[in-house]
DNA sequence: ATGGTTGGCTTCCAA
């Protein structure tokens, strides 16, 4: 058993408009699972027909307008949660499968909006509940992956410009320690395990040319637990589909694994 | 360069 098992994350900026995006990227990289973020399409039109004739399986909890999270899979997949647990909330930002001997966990994490508002506290409120949850999750699933747009930057030298983002949202302590705090329940930031370079972003906002001069932020992550470390032999970012015509405003970041039965 | 872009059953809000 030594077969590759490749897992991404793509915040797709509303599905219907990113479809043939989506398409075309799984046909060019093949991943055996896909998790993706702001679908902004409600489950009765979920596009399920269009993935299922290529060849996939899809689960998927959206809402109108706003957030819904999906995942489309080469193999099948048992669902199992579709909101955290003691935490009252209409948004649907959190789905959880089993995968092989996978637990596999995408959210959509609040994004904040800036430190002083009301969406501020609620992504605080949020990340206290996932990590009452992701701890739980581990002592009973110990092959955890957690993968989604974070909307938080760990470090400065995830953000274009430290000085610039001292302090905003998706860059704040506040923020970052509540990232520290999911990470030291035992998860590993998979992309760091291979690159520490700076300026390798996931994310850039649509204005200014920010893609063009590269000032992007790294947002988009896949968590690894301790226990599946040493199986997880690569994570990317693919930049490149940025270029593509009417991009989402983030790109995949896809991680690798081995042994996985 | 304190600007500007995208998506959504839209005329402003969220990102």
């Amino acid at each position: 058993m030594n077969k590759l098992f490749k897992i991404a994350t793509w915040n797709v900026n509303s599905l219907r408009v990113r479809l043939e995006h989506v398409l075309t990227w799984l046909n060019i990289h093949q991943p055996h699972l896909l998790a993706i973020q702001e679908t902004k399409v409600e489950n009765q039109h979920f596009p399920e027909e269009l993935f299922k004739t290529a060849g996939y399986h899809v689960l998927y909890s959206g809402q109108k307008t706003y957030n819904g999270v999906a995942f489309i899979s080469r193999v099948p997949m048992q669902n199992e949660v579709i909101s955290l647990p003691n935490f009252d909330d209409i948004q649907r930002r959190i789905l959880v499968v089993n995968i092989k001997s996978l637990r596999i966990v995408n959210v959509y994490v609040p994004n904040g909006s800036n430190i002083d508002s009301e969406k501020f506290i609620y992504k605080l409120q949020w990340l206290k509940h996932l990590k009452v949850y992701l701890q739980q999750e581990l002592s009973l699933h110990p092959n955890l992956i957690v993968l989604g747009d974070f909307n938080i930057a760990p470090e400065d030298k995830d953000v274009h410009n430290p000085k610039i983002w001292q302090g905003k949202v998706l860059a704040s302590p506040q923020e970052r320690q509540a990232l520290r705090n999911l990470l030291a329940l035992g998860l590993k930031d998979s992309f760091r395990l291979f690159n520490n370079e700076p300026f390798q972003y996931t994310w850039w906002d649509y204005r200014a040319g920010a893609f063009r001069r590269n000032h992007g932020l790294r947002i988009d992550h896949i968590l690894t637990s301790e226990a599946l470390i040493s199986q997880c032999i690569a994570c990317d970012i693919d930049k490149e589909i940025r270029l593509w015509k009417k991009p989402s405003d983030h790109v995949p970041v896809i991680a690798t694994y081995q042994n996985i039965s």
